[in-house]
DNA sequence: CAGCGCATTGATGTATACATGACATCGGAA
DNA sequence: TTCCGATGTCATGTATACATCAATGCGCTG
């Protein structure tokens, strides 16, 4: 789906892999997210489309595209005068946000525990936990532990989202995960080196596994309650991350975070 | 800041006021909007741009822009193999945009609460409540009153988000909302023509003053439950006005809801 | 007569040309 | 020397031209 008038082969951009098969808009997306994330384009830094361009390797509507979209997931705010800059953005506003997913996963396993859920979806769960349990009680030696408890916790919270069966509220969901540094897993890098690690995501389980039996039991404040407080292990972890700047490079997006209020 | 390749005078579509001074894209945007809220373009109905072109007056690009926008919104969505579509919604949807609202509101409550307010917003808050406790006293003849009810119940939930001091839960109540049946006064109208109306707004304007009462004395659960229940009176009048064709008339956004899920 | 394949049509995605507004720099006057 | 204004440059917003892809309809074949 594209109209390349094949500028005589592209100035030799690197290419991330995925971006093979895609539109120039979602390669754009991907790339200038990258950029922002990684921190390469400083937090309050004007973002010139035609600089973008020289960076990206893709044209003007593209990156027009991207900048729309990053700016409705809120990497990017618009400035009045027109144009983009990059949003930086404060400790308090990380919690919120995790606050925020915290909220809406309570509201999403509230509602699937009083709509009840399938036989199907129950297995799954129960499933992905005892995966992570196995990821927990075994050796939390080297990132690789760290890893695959990150890729089953999202499967996990992914999982919940969809359990409502309600598109508005997953949608939303979605869109509050947009921010990366509120996704579930993203403080658990940070604590994998500190000694608390083992105990966290000990914790951290045991929640999992009290959730999915609340909304088993159709116990939908419960389900909710604890929920929440889910979440608020990620806040913890982002107040003791923040007290040290490597802590602060293993999160997603932590460069996006201005530790000293402005 | 825009480059009319000036095409003759636009040909004569009309302008709906507000247009004057906004942008191509903003202006794109609002018709749109309109469009598909007034249900001329029908739920499902693929958009071409084209067509938009034709029937807004202004190319593609401002078109392009909007249909993003509104696909973020959740009016329209992507298709998968290009374009999008006028979506539809299902009073299941209708009432999970409602809980989402009630949900987010009171966590606004709750964090304001928590967190405390500033005397100005108090005031603020409080001559909202004294301005609506007179048109909920006064005479419900006509849809003077009601207009009047729906401006102000809009601006005390408007400050009421604001209350947290939160950028973040700020936003994402505003993207709820971007949903116009999941407004606060969505279905005030639709009750208008009903001897209910009196006693749904008097149990509304008091859960308006209890909540305030709430968040002064820093009751943040209490906060939190009282709004959520406050946005469960508007799926109470969703039910009612579900079983007339010409209450949904009356509901914004009404022609986008299915009523009969298909 | 039905099913499959191909061509044609129309749309979208992309690139670029152009006009307008914002900002910075430079010059002049007080 | 400082402040104000004018001018020039740059970047954005918009319009449009072009290339590619999906869908549809027609014709051919079994």
């Amino acid at each position: 789906m594209a109209g390349t008038a094949s500028p005589e082969a592209a100035p030799e951009t690197v290419r991330p892999r995925e971006d093979r098969g895609a539109s120039q808009s979602v390669r754009a997306q991907l790339a200038l997210r990258e950029l922002l994330l990684s921190g390469e384009i400083a937090p309050g830094a004007r973002l010139s489309e035609l600089a973008i361009v020289e960076r990206i390797g893709v044209s003007r509507t593209p990156v027009r595209a991207a900048l729309t979209l990053l700016a409705e997931e809120g990497l990017v705010e618009p400035i009045p005068s027109g144009g983009f800059a990059a949003r930086a953005f404060s400790e308090q506003d990380v919690r919120d946000s995790i606050e925020l997913r915290g909220t809406l996963e309570g509201l999403a396993v509230r509602l699937a525990a009083e709509r009840g859920i399938s036989a199907l979806a129950a297995r799954t769960l129960q499933d992905l936990l005892a995966r992570l349990d196995e990821v927990v009680a075994g050796p939390l030696a080297g990132p690789d532990a760290f890893e695959r408890y990150i890729a089953l916790n999202a499967e996990w919270h992914r999982e919940i989202t969809g359990l409502a069966g309600s598109r508005v509220v997953e949608r939303q969901i979605e869109r509050v995960m947009a921010l990366p540094f509120a996704s579930p897993s993203a403080f658990v890098m940070a604590q994998a080196q500190t000694g608390e690690a083992r105990r966290i995501l000990t914790l951290a389980q045991d929640q999992h596994h009290a959730v999915v039996e609340a909304i088993l039991q159709r116990e939908g404040a419960r389900a909710e309650a604890l929920m929440r407080e889910h979440s608020r292990l990620a806040s913890r972890n982002l107040a003791n991350a923040a007290r040290s700047r490597q802590a602060m490079a293993q999160v997603p997006g932590g460069a996006l975070i201005r530790l000293r209020p402005v």
